[in-house]
DNA sequence: TAAAATTAAATTGTCTACAATTATTGCGTA
DNA sequence: TACGCAATAATTGTAGACAATTTAATTTTA
């Protein structure tokens, strides 16, 4: 009778307190590095421990927790070396996902991606060439490419596990672009290659511009060093 | 006083369950896209479904059961667009850690991939040129390559998640490498890459050799077509 | 006083029971 | 007979209780 679910898949509620944790520690709600009361969490949020568990193993499973047996979990101590590490491993699955587009977007989605572009090009920020918090521009593009590879695993990887490990990043040391007209260019050139159906050229640009971001993050540790951990 | 766990994590119900279970998935113990049944499972386990459901849980997030809300869990339907899949993400994360390797292998793991592969050529299937089962020689390989990039994350991706959806594969389709000799030489050519500290070159040939494994399997299918869905 | 051992408290892992949802069976109707 | 609907059975999701382990607090001893 109530069978309006053509869309919407059935959510639990350990599917919902999943979702709502794992906002809360993207954004550092949670302390990091501190264990995890589960009698706590769950009274806080009305639900049992089961529940509760149900959603801490999926966030451990995605890289936002960790955990030992008989002990408990915690958020994960973030540092510069993990950072590095989810860039090196962004570079290579993006690169990846960015070849398998070239082949495998559809005319819809290139569109799309081309429309995006011309949106950043026009707007403000961009055209003053002044710095600013481009994230979610940059998720679009990103998420855009990563979809058009038409690789389910490269997908999930991408979209529902490195993402909100980077995303936790910039919220936790407030990084922001401060070479965001070098970035829309690197996008345009990427986009170009991927109009031209060159793979290996879109791959090799894809992973040229998340080099570039990831020295930018380095450099930006050796100038703040001894401030983080 | 029973605190001889220095090496030795304490082991739950849980985990030990889900090392029993993704044995025998992996060897095709368990009917594929056939839905699991929780009672069944957990009373042919002597475990109750709360400790069944955990290791379930994680055995869906490492990608060898797929579920869904309400209704329940089942072994993943293997595909020829699946496994191809997997070897793009293989290629691209592999590639990744031998670049990695390059600068950050220590002499010991050298010296232990120089021995392997010694090991390899003095081997009677290899001597012969005959094709065998080289599966095992070849897990060795690459595990330590990957342990040799010295990112976890990389480490984690592939040894403990990926790795036993390719063994799934080799189980249900029964691949044997048809090509041992060549695998071989493309070994060598890695480990003097490696040996040179030339980590642009070695991501090449690490990512040309499982390139050609991919193709080998894609001429596989084509081969049998219509036996495989 | 400081370290080790012992006891007590709290937390996690596991089990069982119930509620909510889905799948199945049987019935009635076109 | 085939299709749709209703009632039943079975299964999954969630809650709460107990057991095993860890953490803390306390006492004992050098």
């Amino acid at each position: 009778m109530t069978q309006l679910s053509l869309e919407c898949r059935a959510m639990t509620r350990a599917e919902e307190l999943f979702f709502t944790l794992r906002k809360m520690i993207v954004e550092g709600d949670i302390p990091h590095a501190k264990k995890i009361s589960e009698p706590e969490l769950a009274s806080q949020f009305q639900v049992s421990r089961s529940t509760l568990r149900d959603a801490l193993a999926r966030l451990k499973s995605m890289g936002l927790l960790s955990s030992q047996p008989n002990v408990g979990y915690s958020v994960i101590s973030l540092s510069q070396t993990h950072l590095i590490d989810i860039f090196h491993v962004r570079e290579s699955l993006e690169g990846m996902a960015c070849k398998l587009a070239a082949s495998n977007i559809t005319p819809t989605q290139l569109k799309q991606l081309q429309a995006l572009l011309s949106h950043h090009e026009s707007s403000d920020g961009m055209q003053s060439g002044e710095a600013y918090i481009q994230a979610e521009k940059d998720r679009d593009f990103h998420f855009l490419i990563v979809q058009a590879s038409h690789n389910p695993m490269l997908i999930d990887l991408l979209c529902e596990k490195l993402y909100y490990l980077v995303r936790m990043y910039r919220y936790q040391f407030g990084m922001v672009s401060v070479r965001a007209k070098q970035a829309l260019f690197e996008h345009q050139h990427i986009v170009h290659a991927l109009q031209a159906g060159d793979g290996e050229f879109a791959e090799v640009l894809m992973r040229r511009h998340i080099a570039n971001a990831r020295a930018n993050i380095e450099a930006n540790f050796l100038h703040n060093q001894g401030v983080n951990q």
